[in-house]
DNA sequence: GCCGTTTTCGGCCCGACTGTTTTCAGTCG
């Protein structure tokens, strides 16, 4: 019988763990373990390579987090396609018991108090419990109790998820001008994902820097557009948007700013490593101040200052995730990371000669304003038919006009003329060979077809990349946040690839697409693969996008020196000579 | 269950808010 070929991504490996972890919550076991389990879950979500790659190379415990017992269990999934561990667990505690914990404000202690008591073991059941009031009578429960977990369950009806960065970062623009005209509002800051720039935010948090917090928070859950208010208390309040979006809110005086700003900012296991580093130095460090330990405060009014007094570099919001960033502060010094102010070229934009909504002229204009000083026209090749794309004839009259505003625009912009070629579903590009030389610069995409096979479709993206002719791959995976799931390329192989030809990579800064990624962005960049951030702009506006890009090549630690759109124009086009 | 310039065994962060409590447990971030 021939042996199954098993393969679990780190994320399906990921979601196990999780799994495991929540049950062993429920069934009360100690908490480290617990904690073991989702973090080398978590750890399995950011890490670049595949673990199944990191089994066959014998090196699985190389990824943080994963030490025997977890790589045993891995490597019993990839042997037999079954964890025992799990079996038996499944036992004691249902699975689907774990559906209750998505209901805010119930936990693994509830959970188990549910199902042990009133034979509850799915949401269904809870819910009908919670009308039937049969919820009130438990230990620990009373009405209110019950009737905030019916509450909980709706909103779980309602809630979509986590909510894109570029829509949450315009509702926070939106709260924050609301927040500052309250009395006795100093500062609002974003934080939490926000501040990280995730590219989807779970929960908007936010910090005020008040004189008197009371009339902040009353503003707060006041909000016009406040559906549900989840907490309100002295110095933190929670509430429910109309929009879907939950959001919570700090307030803290101006001479704690820095430390509530840290605090608030995360993430959770960055600010774990921070105070086990306190610790180390006799001091705790809290959302009020770093405490001695005869019980002073060490007021930090801001954020530098935290780092300082704990013998650290002050590390971008960007890097906070427990990725290695607190031992790299500790040596006093950071990577120096990209800023808009360094990408001084657009390498990807589309005009009226396919869907977007100005000529080149007009874009060439917006480029110039925004300071660029290159500009590639990019618009589809002629099969993306639903965006009018351009065949080989169009090429030709685009030319002209081209070099035409060219000459308009002199010597304020260098204009090159490219295109986003189609990857057709076998490979092929869209454009024969002579043409894609006869173009400044060539991004070579996925549009269609993206649910192949993980072999066929990452075959169809290495033979775009082998292609000479090619310079860069377009948001390579396809992803459309937040829901819908990027193409199931062997990432491995086509970063490997993607080094060994010298193709770029994009890092397409689109809200919906940020993509590559974080996680892809930084092994890219270790791998020396040339990346490009750019807007993939359709009109006016869309420039304003670029700093979604920034912040996800900021969070893959990329710096100016690694990004094509930050070298200038002379490096930029001798390295398009070079590579043609 | 993981991890190590204080440890291969004994540690593994801190506080706000809520509801049910007569002093605290559960949940969240």
């Amino acid at each position: 019988m021939a042996q199954v070929e098993r393969r679990y991504t780190n994320r399906q490996l990921a979601d196990l763990f999780e799994k495991i972890g929540s049950l062993l919550e429920i069934k009360g076991e100690v908490i480290y373990k617990i904690l073991a389990y989702k973090k080398a879950a978590e750890n399995l979500r950011a890490y670049p390579r595949e673990a199944i790659e990191m089994l066959k190379e014998g090196k699985l415990q190389e990824i943080p987090g994963v030490g025997k017992a977890i790589a045993e269990k891995i490597e019993e999934l990839y042997q037999t396609g079954e964890l025992e561990f799990l079996q038996k667990l499944t036992k004691e505690i249902p699975l689907s018991l774990l559906e209750l914990l998505q209901v805010t404000d119930l936990g693994p202690k509830k959970a188990f108090l549910f199902w042990k008591q009133a034979g509850i073991s799915n949401l269904a059941e809870l819910e009908l419990a919670a009308q039937e009031g049969r919820l009130r009578g438990l230990p620990g429960m009373g009405e209110k109790s019950e009737a905030k977990i019916i509450a909980g369950i709706q909103a779980l009806q309602r809630r979509t998820g986590r909510t894109p960065l570029g829509k949450a970062f315009q509702f926070y623009h939106e709260l924050a001008d609301y927040l500052q005209k309250v009395p006795g509002v100093i500062r609002v800051e974003p934080a939490g994902s926000l501040r990280r720039m995730r590219s989807t935010v779970g929960d908007l948090d936010i910090l005020a820097a008040v004189e008197n917090s009371q009339g902040v928070m009353d503003a707060f859950i006041r909000h016009p557009q406040v559906v549900r208010v989840m907490g309100h208390g002295e110095i933190k309040s929670s509430v429910e948007f109309d929009n879907n979006i939950h959001a919570q809110i700090w307030a803290h005086p101006p001479q704690r700013f820095g430390t509530a700003l840290q605090y608030a900012t995360g993430s959770k296991d960055h600010n774990v490593r921070l105070r086990e580093i306190a610790l180390k130095q006799g001091l705790s460090l809290s959302e009020h101040a770093l405490t001695r330990s005869d019980g002073s405060e060490i007021f930090c009014a801001n954020e530098e200052d935290v780092y300082a007094t704990l013998g650290l570099a002050w590390i971008p919001p960007e890097l906070r995730e427990d990725r290695g960033e607190v031992q790299q502060a500790l040596t006093g010094k950071m990577p120096q990371l990209l800023t808009s102010s360094d990408v001084v070229m657009e390498l990807h934009c589309h005009t009226t000669w396919s869907d977007g909504t100005l000529t080149v002229l007009e874009m060439a204009e917006e480029a110039i304003k925004r300071g660029k000083k290159l500009l590639v026209i990019t618009d589809h090749s002629g099969s993306l038919g639903i965006a009018g794309g351009l065949n080989i004839e169009d090429l030709k009259k685009q030319r002209k006009e081209i070099d035409a505003v060219q000459e308009k625009v002199g010597d304020r912009i260098r204009l090159l003329q490219g295109s986003e070629v189609e990857i057709h579903a076998d490979g092929s590009l869209d454009f024969p060979d002579e043409v894609l030389a006869d173009l400044d610069f060539v991004i070579a995409s996925l549009h269609t077809s993206l649910r192949q096979p993980r072999e066929k479709i990452t075959e169809r993206l290495l033979r775009a990349i082998a292609n000479p002719n090619v310079d860069l791959i377009g948001h390579p995976t396809g992803r459309l946040l937040p829901d819908r799931e990027g193409a199931d390329l062997d990432m491995d192989v086509i970063l490997q690839a993607a080094a060994a030809n010298g193709t770029g990579l994009e890092i397409n800064a689109h809200p919906s697409r940020l993509d590559l990624d974080d996680i892809y962005a930084r092994r890219a960049a270790e791998l020396g693969i040339p990346l490009a951030v750019n807007t993939d702009a359709h009109s006016a506006s869309d420039f304003d996008l670029l700093n979604f890009g920034i912040g996800t090549a900021r969070r893959g630690w990329v710096q100016p020196n690694q990004v094509l759109n930050a070298w200038g124009v002379d490096k930029f086009m001798s390295w398009l000579a070079r590579e043609r």
